[in-house]
RNA sequence: UCCCCGGUAGCUCAGUGGCAGAGUAGGUGGCUGUUAACCACUUGGUCGUUGGUUCGAAUCCAACCCGGGGAGCCA
């Protein structure tokens, strides 16, 4: 007997398979039982005659509760009737076991109640498409970087210190009398790794234990940080717009059911391409102004503000040159006008706010170390930062992509806690 | 840390001072093409907690607990 799955029925047209999976659905209707089976690759409709089983089993069946484990033996054919296109007979079914009541119905469900079982949240439909994208942009930023020759040289996830010093940090004892941090960016190591192999990327969790309470922010989520040498601004600028054009061209190839079952407006994902509009933050502050929006010049954006400026358009905007002092010790100055840093920050469409923040590096070990004397930061702790500077320093630059604001964004949903299986939130641990 | 909102059946909610409700899920019965199937009947309650006001509190007041949204900070 073949076994197969949902996925791939539509290749067995005529065979006779065997599916394994779990009853989301049931419809019965006397003689006829309409069994709806989900086995993570897709739903399909069996359909049970009373005839071909034994009364107390048909019983049975049309009173299985929901998420009982079931493997159905049956012809697969093509029906119109069928949602999906494609159904199955059922000649034999196994109940694997018999579910418990189910917590969760078709009905709309409440976030607390759904985060409390999120285990088995991601067996809703529209969880699976949520994590099936997220696996289709995780593949996909590997197969950017590859194809561009970076490797993946991953940073380490203990740390002795902060490397912005800004954010907080969770602290863990890492032996009996020494404290580590859990890593808050990857950035500085990236750096060290670029030095040595050119084209680098990290990839993996990150730690910021922000009092953040916002469908923006996770305490533990997953960053993606290229680093290159020989490289400045602009060549970070190009590799940021390239880069989410590559994740959104190929959401779009290759995930279009699971869009469709989310009801994304694909259009909006078709239509990002470079170039992105560049605004310095000179000009993006002119236009608030010529818009009306109050901005006083040498602030940080807050939220409203970066939700104004990419209102203004279609596609994702990048804003560069920011004043120095908001922004972190490491970044080069603008050698055009001291008082910017280098940085950019890639603003999504449609609100999603900020999903890419780089910039260039300092390079000069005499700039770099004033500037952590001027930060109040321990020298010592970043002595070998400044050996980068010390042996064979170059212009060199990169960024962080934050993933699960990524995944949100192609997934068109609310909230970035849907975007990564288990989120980890303030208040919020379990499961 | 601050601001706003919420907590009533497993779930989604109605109930603003006078008998604790609906839909859905669960149970029982019916139905051979259902699409969140449908029809009939039915089980189900520490009204977040504690205290107060009142003849009487889910309802009014206070404190606390839990959760959500947002600010700041950030990806």
């Amino acid at each position: 007997m073949t076994i197969t799955t949902v996925a791939r029925l539509a290749e067995h047209d005529g065979e006779t398979v065997t599916i394994r999976g779990w009853l989301q659905n049931r419809r019965s209707k006397g003689k006829i039982a309409f069994l709806l089976i989900r086995d993570g690759s897709g739903t399909v409709q069996c359909v049970a005659l009373k005839k071909n089983f034994d009364e107390e089993f048909f019983d049975k069946l049309t009173s299985l509760p929901y998420e009982s484990a079931v493997i159905v033996t049956g012809p697969a054919k093509a029906d119109e009737r069928a949602p999906g296109g494609v159904e199955m007979q059922v000649d034999s079914l196994e109940i694997v076991s018999v579910s418990e009541e189910y917590p969760i119905s078709n009905q709309e469900h409440g976030p607390d109640f759904l985060l409390s079982n999120r285990h088995l949240w991601l067996r809703s439909s529209k969880q699976v498409a949520i994590m099936r994208i997220r696996d289709e942009v995780i593949r996909a930023i590997r197969d950017f970087f590859h194809e561009r020759d970076f490797i993946n040289v991953d940073s380490p996830i203990f740390t002795p210190n902060a490397c912005e010093g800004t954010s907080e940090l969770f602290e863990v004892q890492y032996t009996e009398d020494e404290l580590a941090y859990l890593s808050q960016s990857g950035q500085l190591y990236n750096e060290a790794a670029a030095m040595a192999y050119g084209k680098v990327y990290c990839f993996g969790p990150t730690f910021r234990a922000e009092k953040s309470k916002t469908r923006r922010h996770l305490r533990e989520f997953w960053m993606c940080e290229p680093e290159m040498a020989y490289a400045d601004l602009e060549d970070v600028m190009d590799l940021s717009e390239d880069f989410l054009c590559y994740i959104a061209q190929r959401v779009v190839a290759h995930r279009k059911h699971e869009l469709e079952v989310l009801e994304r407006d694909i259009s909006k994902l078709e239509s990002i391409r470079k170039p992105f509009p560049r605004l310095s933050y000179e000009e993006a502050t002119e236009k608030m102004r010529e818009h009306g929006h109050e901005f006083e010049f040498g602030n940080d954006f807050g939220a409203p503000d970066e939700t104004f400026v990419s209102s203004l358009y279609d596609s994702p905007v990048m804003v560069h040159r920011y004043p120095h002092e908001i922004k972190a010790f490491y970044m080069k100055r603008d050698p055009q006008d001291d008082r910017f840093a280098l940085g950019v920050d890639v603003l999504a469409p449609e609100g999603y706010g900020e999903i890419i923040g780089g910039g260039q590096r300092e390079d000069d070990l005499e700039t770099l170390r004033a500037r952590i004397q001027a930060h109040e930061l321990p020298e010592e702790a970043f002595e070998w930062y400044l050996d980068l500077r010390r042996y064979g320093s170059v212009p060199h630059g990169g960024f962080g992509l934050g993933l699960e604001r990524t995944v949100a964004w192609m997934c068109g949903i609310e909230h970035i806690r849907e975007a990564i299986p288990f989120p980890r939130m303030l208040y919020r641990i379990y499961p």
